[in-house]
DNA sequence: GCTAATCCTG
DNA sequence: CAGGATTAGC
């Protein structure tokens, strides 16, 4: 009484508790996606501006990368690659040509598309361009001011950079490569040499360009006003930036030839490597009109040249076969959607004959370099061109994962930059290796490579994707068992016990207590049958918050525990009980179900009984959750570990119908903590004792769950053997007990109960469960008596109490309602005293007394008896069943 | 003052 | 069945 006052505030303040937590938890479990949103917001909010910026960078990207990268074609992706390799050749004059080639495609397809995506997402693209940019520069030079400047284009260096893609900091790369050439100071004559050589050969590729349509537009236009660009990039860099860097970059290696022949060479050479680079390319630009000054040089040497000109015919021809190969080889895999990408290629290929023709010499080098880099660094960073690869595959995989929108979307990006790191990986190979037919082996090697690693990826991407649908598909679906249980009520229990033999006492305990908990035919709603029961273990396991939230919510629509549904679900991959319990959704987590701790409280009624596992409401993550998975439930069969059985009872509870009880449960508990429900949050955060090990997850539960605080005492190690909550399963197992004693001792709850961290919560909780038994049965009691009365009788020795009596029936369905339990014969006797005793104190007029039923209470605690051993058993309930 | 038990109510 | 209020016992 006196703290009524504290207790109710304490109560108050507890509910108010759980209505905060509630709400957070509401807003992560309202859905699951919304969850991770959220979360993700938080994460990016926690972290700072940089993540945001990140997020905010990858999502353009991503922008852009669905845009554009769907459209990108395998083939693309092979020509870059081939691109990339090009560089790597870059020292052999042969191997500049068919980098040319490449670059040509690289410009037409890859560039074009990847940029044109970039340049679609506007701000994004800008920006992953100017960094792309950067880091190629800085990639190829290592100079980080290339990255520094602005424009990449307006620095000369960063120009330069292009060029030197092969070897910034030793731009002796080229020099040295010539040499392999000419190696002679005449370096011009020779470099002409080639350069007619290059011409040449281009021309011959021109003619070799199968299809016309290549040059078309693109090709041709573009080219130019690339060369344009260049031109006028190298000069003063400006003009090229509107297109995209990648394009820029080449345009800016290849502008540069022309406006330094002209002008003088070593112009720019800022740097000596570059310098020597942009000499070369400028060269190689000039070449055409070189050719005119030197052709007396170069006829001298035509038949070298000629053999030159075969040789490169031939290593072209090579390549383009393995290419070819390649591309079948590609397409075979992918079939359909890659027929699209090749016409692509080859006109990618056309256009870059036909740049090369006009380019003629450019330091096509440069140009691929820098598109490659680029490309690797968008990669990297944001994914568009990432997507470029993977695009079908990521299509593919997109669709099928569509429903795990979120999920997918991560997966992607991961996909993505897993595949942009091998990329850059590969290219760097690439580099290193020398020779064209190297190229053409490297490229088979890498395709095969890419494909395959594409393919894992992709296959990851979905399994993991996959499950988690699964696990919502199983969340969804699983709801059937909850009607199950409602069909049971206990209105519809066909004879009560009628045919039920009559018991010797010591057959009761022996016995055969039938307590066929699952026919549930008859008339416990609240128990499923076995298999239900089952079924709802392990979807209680799994916690799906989505499930948990929708599916329970559905499920119990009316019932009461929204709340506490909504608290749990957010993060917790828990599985909702739906009732569809098989589908455990992720085949990985179907384990963790059983030890799931919140089966932990029915785990040994559980299996009997069909108690249902408390759903999460932990907003836990999953890893916590798991932890208590794991060992609990299993063991015990599903006693132990449990938390504050009641809210867990409401969400996971299979059985809707049980949710209604679990929820009752919980109010119990609350309500046991009711006089000290304040104490009672205090206990617990004191008591975590009980829940022992509760560490990580428990803090973590306790500062999300108000309510959970309850839920919180459950350790989830205490899950090993002990539940701190009380599950239906032990609100029935007290039921039955009550056949044997009306007033149990504390202790010898405790001792039967022995599966339950006892706390004054449970022992509250108990005790009131225990009074109200009392409380029905002395009404019933009552009544019958009253009625005997005016039904005329006046002895109570005419008053018995058989199993066919209405009086016995009245409290069968109450504390046995699936009349699967064989009542004890000692109990009618007790009844038939009770009643008695309510007839003769009524016909004495003792009822005047408002403690009248106070000596009746007294008389009646001495007439309990022992409970069987068995219901020590924190398995009783299975075991009492198979009896 | 605390707790258990009961009564009353929903 | 639970919560709140009340009562009673330690």
């Amino acid at each position: 009484m006196p703290d009524h006052d504290s207790t109710t505030l304490l109560t108050r303040q507890t509910k108010r508790r759980r209505v905060d937590i509630g709400v957070k938890r509401t807003v992560g479990s309202a859905i699951f996606s919304r969850a991770r949103e959220t979360l993700l917001d938080r994460m990016n909010q926690s972290h700072g501006p940089d993540q945001d910026g990140d997020c905010s960078l990858v999502s353009h990207s991503h922008a852009g990368a669905n845009g554009d990268g769907e459209k990108s074609n395998v083939l693309r992706k092979l020509l870059k690659r081939a691109n990339s390799y090009e560089d790597a050749i870059i020292p052999f004059p042969g191997a500049t040509i068919i980098s040319q080639l490449l670059k040509n495609n690289m410009k037409n397809g890859g560039s074009d598309s990847g940029f044109q995506g970039s340049g679609a997402l506007s701000s994004g693209g800008s920006e992953i361009q100017a960094e792309d940019a950067c880091s190629n520069s800085s990639r190829d030079r290592d100079s980080p001011s290339d990255c520094l400047s602005p424009g990449p284009p307006l620095a000369p260096p960063a120009s330069s950079s292009s060029f030197g893609r092969p070897p910034p900091p030793s731009s002796h790369n080229a020099p040295s490569q010539p040499l392999s050439l000419s190696s002679f100071d005449l370096d011009r004559l020779s470099d002409e040499h080639l350069r007619a050589k290059r011409a040449r050969v281009e021309n011959i590729i021109r003619g070799m360009s199968h299809s016309p349509l290549v040059r078309p537009n693109a090709g041709d236009h573009g080219q130019e006003s690339n060369r344009d660009n260049e031109n006028s990039s190298n000069n003063s860099n400006s003009s090229n930036d509107h297109r995209g860097d990648g394009n820029n970059v080449g345009s800016h290696s290849r502008s540069d030839c022309p406006s330094s022949l002209l002008s003088s060479p070593g112009s720019r050479g800022g740097v000596v490597g570059v310098g020597e680079v942009y000499r070369e390319n400028k060269r190689k630009q000039r070449l055409p009109q070189q050719q005119h000054s030197f052709t007396q040089l170069v006829c001298s040497r035509q038949e070298q040249r000629q053999e030159e000109r075969r040789q490169l015919k031939l290593q072209l021809e090579d390549m383009q076969k393995q290419l070819r190969q390649l591309q079948e080889k590609f397409y075979q895999i992918y079939d359909s959607e890659t027929e699209e990408e090749e016409e692509n290629g080859e006109n990618g290929e056309a256009d870059r004959g036909g740049e090369r023709e006009e380019d003629g010499n450019l330091s096509e080098d440069s140009i691929r370099s820098d598109g490659l880099e680029e490309r690797h660094r968008d990669r990297g960073r944001h994914d568009e061109l990432s997507e470029l690869d993977p695009g079908l595959f990521l299509d593919r995989a997109r669709a099928l994962l569509r429903e795990q929108a979120l999920i997918d979307g991560e997966m992607e990006e991961d996909v993505d930059r897993e595949e942009e790191d091998r990329n850059g990986e590969r290219a760097m190979k690439r580099r290193a290796a020398g020779g064209g037919r190297q190229l053409a082996e490297t490229l088979k090697q890498e395709l095969n490579c890419a494909v395959s690693q594409v393919v894992d990826t992709v296959v990851k991407g979905f399994s993991s994707p996959k499950q988690a649908v699964s696990l919502h598909h199983g969340c969804h679906s699983s709801t059937p068992a909850a009607p199950s249980s409602s069909s049971n009520s206990s209105s519809s229990c066909p004879p009560p016990f009628g045919p039920l033999p009559s018991l010797t006492p010591d057959s009761r305990f022996g016995g055969p207590l039938a307590l066929s908990l699952n026919g549930d035919g008859s008339p416990t709603p609240n128990y499923h049958s076995s298999a239900q029961r089952l079924h709802c273990f392990g979807d209680v396991i799994v916690p799906s918050p989505l499930d948990s939230f929708g599916g329970l919510s559905g499920r119990l629509s009316g019932v009461p525990t929204p709340n506490d549904q909504t608290e749990a679900l957010p993060l917790v991959v828990r599985k909702s009980g739906g009732g569809g319990g098989g589908e455990n959704p992720n085949p990985s987590l179907p384990p963790p179900p059983p030890p799931h701790h919140p089966s932990l409280h029915p785990s040994p009624l559980t299996a009997s009984l069909g108690f249902s596992p408390p759903s999460f409401r932990h907003p836990f993550p999953i890893p916590l959750m798991g932890y208590p998975f794991q060992s609990p439930l299993g063991s015990h069969g599903g006693g132990a570990g449990y938390p504050p059985g009641p809210k867990d009872h409401h969400r996971s509870s299979p059985d809707s119908m049980d949710i209604t009880r679990e929820t009752v449960s919980l109010r119990t508990k609350m309500a046991s903590l009711g006089g000290g429900h304040l104490g009672h949050h205090h206990h617990r955060q004191t008591s975590p004792s009980q829940h022992g090990p509760e560490g990580l997850s428990l803090s973590l539960i306790k500062s999300e769950c108000g309510d959970l605080q309850d839920m919180a005492d459950i350790s989830p190690y205490s899950g090993s053997t002990i539940q701190e909550g009380l599950s239906p399963n032990h609100l029935k197992k007290a039921k039955l007990m009550f056949f044997y004693t009306r007033y149990p001792s504390s202790n010898m709850l405790k001792m039967y109960f022995s599966d339950v961290k006892f706390n004054r919560c449970i022992t509250s909780q108990l005790i009131k469960w225990f009074s109200n038994f009392r409380e029905f049965y002395y009404i019933q009691m009552e009544k019958f008596a009253r009625q005997a009365i005016n039904e005329g009788v006046t002895a109570s020795e005419e008053l018995t109490v058989g199993r066919d009596a209405e009086l016995f029936r009245a409290l069968n369905m109450h504390y046995n309602k699936a009349n699967d339990f064989e009542v004890p014969d000692r109990f009618l006797e007790v009844a038939q005293v009770t009643l008695r005793e309510f007839f003769n104190a009524i016909v004495a007029g003792k009822d005047a007394d408002p403690s009248w039923k106070k000596a009746i209470y007294k008389v009646i605690c001495k007439l309990d008896s022992e409970v069987p051993e068995v219901f020590k058993s924190p398995n009783c309930l299975q075991e009492l069943l198979h009896d």
